[in-house]
DNA sequence: CATGAATGAGTGTTCATTCAT
DNA sequence: GATGAATGAACACTCATTCAT
């Protein structure tokens, strides 16, 4: 019990410095200053640098995945329009709160040793499928267009709400539950009503 | 003129291989190699690695600006959907042409040390400047909802189409223009209808 | 008294890695697995790792030394060069059984940091104690030549048994009785009668 | 040319250290200090620390090799005995000028990491196998006595060589012609004669 | 101007040893 | 006594940068 705490402050640590730094630009010892440990207690945890970053990548998804998750009670008494604006909002609030690993995410970018690469792409199409998941719904229940490429749609929405993320969420103080509100239904708004007015669509 | 000609090589090189291994894992002296030149050679043309991975951002960025930009006379001609229209479109066969420095954007990701991430960040403001001013514009004319906020709109867009490039465009064999017209179709599309039936929208 | 027995069951462990890894690439941690103690245990026993291996050494001299040792009443019934014959065959029986002092001692070699190597000097100079007690005992008697070197002649018996070790019996699965009674005459017979035919030895 | 001879100067440093502290207690830096060159320069030469040993290794094994060949007149002009004297006699004025190659032989033992080990092997089997075909052309010309085990007398001979460079040469200063002459009449007198009085024999 | 041999500050990692429980 | 988590000195090796030629 003692260790698994202890582990997990050398997790919490390392998440804080990657955070901050980037992969590459974070050393070792950076960690184990911020841990207030030896040398070589890092390696008693973790196998080398790129498990202990895996690590907290891989502690982070589980809670991501939940964070975003939406229960089946939600679900029968949401109408779809709310169904996908929730979905949005939660991702939001999530990297509102986890800013930390959203900087990692946001930081480690799609490239990378292709290792470490593969990992990060766990979270991208974790929540690309969830969304993914959300609109095929949709779809098969009639409450989307038939013209509609779900592929295109939850690719851009996963690079736009990680894109505000990059702007509006980790460039300012954490966000109220308000700004939050906001926000979402700022994304929202453009994908069910679209942005140009009816008699400006004759192209 | 010769000296010219060189650097341009070099920085040929080092765009390729920023564009395979990333900024972290390219050495000098795989650039090196690759131009065939001397290894003290490339620090006559630029000051260290940071300086090359600059004057390859830094001499694509005008590829970039022309290669998006919409001249007056297009301007006239174009209705707002379709000058939006066009605005996508042109970004989408910009990355297509250049993946080399696509990846580069998508491997160098939203972090990366300070000084690198400013540059990054000048490529995502030209972009997002330009789809923000052609949106202003339209708003202006009123071809645009009142209630559409053009800044959030903008980042989902831009990284929208980050995320398209991403998926749609690095992992395929070059695009033809037919693929990158159906593609440009997909992403403008529920920006202009929104994705929900008009039935459903009641929330 | 139970101390004492795990003292004898690290050594045993001890032994055996060290034999087949030689000291260097012997971890600590190697001995304790195998020996399943608590890293801090065997410091109970053992000042440090040098420590260690001297024990090991230290506790298989005695073994080597009576193992070769004859006994007085065996002396009064051997001609001498049944003498000579029985101290090679009880070096290479011992050396046969145990193995992994034999595979110790040749891995050590003859250098090493200079406090261990002393005390593998130990087990060769026992060796060659006895074997240049017995040829003095000889030359005494008058049974040896008057131009023989004694101390030269014993070097090179132990260099020639070691070296037989090494090439005959720890590569071989452990050898019967009378494969260590046909090696023994194969080692002893040339310095009994020499190697060369009567007419060929003028020179 | 500047490059080979900056080569063969670390070579000669690092085989002066290994001589005097085996391979495990040689740091490169110890090799680097005593060459004076930088850190990097080193691996400049030598991919890594093993494959400096070897080349240190390499290097001298061709010198032995020639040191105790002996050329097609010579051959002619030889008994098979003075044959045999010459082979012994060359390996021990070897051992006698190369002191630090008998070392890191000697130092290195028979164990090691199996890699290092296989080579440290090439040295011995150089050795064993110009003695063993020097007895095997002397049966053949009907020199040598039937029942004579050869690999075993090579064995011997080669173990008897080593231990004598051991404890005659290594712990003293350079030995003279003279005394180089003497020792070799030592070791390879009973090897001719045998060491017994023909009257000792009955056993 | 071009070169590439030389450099050394900086990194990740190991492993014998300690000491609080 | 017995334990094993914690330690840090030590070590091999890297790679951007320099400078004499």
């Amino acid at each position: 019990m003692k260790a698994e705490l202890r582990r997990q402050h050398i997790l919490d640590c390392a998440k804080q410095v990657f955070a901050e730094k980037g992969y590459y630009e974070t050393y070792v010892e950076d960690v184990i200053k911020m841990a207030h440990i030896g040398k070589g207690t890092i390696y008693e945890y973790f196998r080398n640098k790129e498990d202990l970053f895996f690590s907290v990548l891989l502690r982070s998804l589980q809670d991501w995945k939940n964070a975003i998750a939406i229960s089946h009670e939600e679900i029968k008494q949401l109408s779809p329009a709310s169904y996908f604006h929730l979905r949005v909002k939660r991702s939001l609030i999530f990297m509102n709160e986890d800013r930390q690993l959203t900087s990692i995410i946001l930081r480690t970018g799609f490239g990378f040793n292709p290792h470490i690469q593969k990992f990060i792409g766990e979270f991208e199409k974790n929540l690309q499928n969830q969304i993914l998941h959300d609109l095929r719904l949709g779809k098969h229940l009639g409450f989307l267009k038939d013209n509609v490429d779900l592929h295109v749609i939850t690719s851009i929405l996963v690079g736009g709400i990680v894109m505000i993320a990059a702007h509006y969420i980790l460039s300012e103080p954490v966000l109220s539950d308000v700004e939050v509100d906001k926000l979402t239904n700022k994304i929202v708004y453009p994908f069910i009503k679209g942005i140009f007015n009816e008699n400006n669509l004759r192209e």
